[in-house]
DNA sequence: ATCTATATAGACCGACCGGTCTATATATTG
DNA sequence: CAATATATAGACCGGTCGGTCTATATAGAT
């Protein structure tokens, strides 16, 4: 096991980084290729497919990032109402040390170009649909039924989703809390924790 | 009064449409400009800022023609969780006609723009206030108490703009009426109706 | 009619885009 | 060692980008 990632990580973990802070059309191929230290010729032997496959691989990457840090805030929350919050403010946490520059890390690549690429559409979904299982986990270990804790699990996602759009707008995290707080608030109505 | 619209309408509406579907900086101002059928003379005349300046006009513009439809729907619907309904239908309906190329008319832009231009951000914070606003007067009405009605108008907000997202991301309306049902259920709860 | 401000018209610019190509280096395998 | 697959390296391509520029047309004022 190497101490430094191979180029291919390198790009890819480049091209996540990018991909959330400016989107799919303003990154350029050569900022991402000055980021990761590496020239055109591995980008094109490591993504023959280019851009789409390059960008495909990193919102798996963010994705799975993503939900590890879900899944630890679940498991270290006594109860879902909890683990809204917490996650929450984290988010907030992310969006103030960012300058407001790094919210969703797949959401921009979504809007922009889920409608052009089956192939990054296909990755976007699975990575939604993961997101939104580890969150119905935690609801369904409430005591919710298993299709109450899938509503409230999709209920939870949009809500976040739509709160970092939000906040990045205002440049305020305000909107990240608050709706998390209002969501908790309904959520322990509803699961008596 | 003129039966076509001046080259500055024209240009808004053309960019506005293409913001939208494509968003910021995968439109062209040449593509802009053969959609309104102006020379790009006109574009600089009208708008000396550019770009930026365009793009804050076509923000304004697709923000008041969402509110109107908003607080149409705010009006014909009983109560405030059949507006969310209502509204939600109608978001489903227009993704569906799009083939899912037609979502929040400003969501990308903020995701893409809003750390970087400070004159669309203050449009999009203002735009994004004033749907807030026609929400929560609707919830008021309903007999919830301002601060209640404004928490209550930010997460459904949150939700409608997170819905889209993941709506876009599957090709598939079912997050947005499914949310919004979920969502709608947790507000009749509330208001009693 | 003349002057002026407004608006239209589009050629043109350097910069950068994603992608292709050939050449070289580095491992891996026989 | 030779042979082969893998990976790095970057010059180069046509095309498009946002923006600037000069020239022309149109409208209102005097």
């Amino acid at each position: 096991m190497s101490d430094v990632a191979s180029t291919r990580e390198r790009l890819i973990g480049a091209a996540a980084r990018l991909f959330q802070e400016r989107g799919y059309a303003a990154t350029g191929l050569n900022e991402v290729l000055a980021a990761a230290g590496a020239p055109k010729g591995s980008l094109y032997h490591h993504f023959p497919d280019g851009k789409e496959e390059l960008a495909a691989a990193a919102a798996a990457l963010a994705g799975e990032r993503f939900l590890q840090t879900l899944e630890q805030d679940a498991d270290e929350s006594p109860d879902s109402a909890q683990m809204i919050l917490r996650f929450a403010e984290r988010l907030a946490g992310w969006l103030e040390q960012s300058g407001f520059r790094l919210g969703c890390p797949i959401a921009t690549l979504t809007l922009e170009q889920a409608a052009v690429s089956e192939r990054l559409a296909a990755t976007l979904t699975q990575v939604f649909c993961d997101w939104q299982g580890a969150l119905a986990v935690r609801l369904r270990a409430d005591g919710l039924t298993g299709p109450r804790s899938a509503a409230l699990a999709e209920l939870t996602l949009c809500t976040i989703e739509g709160a970092l759009i939000l906040a990045r707008a205002s440049r305020d995290s305000a909107p990240v809390r608050q709706s998390a707080a209002t969501l908790a608030g309904l959520v322990r109505r509803e699961t008596g924790c």
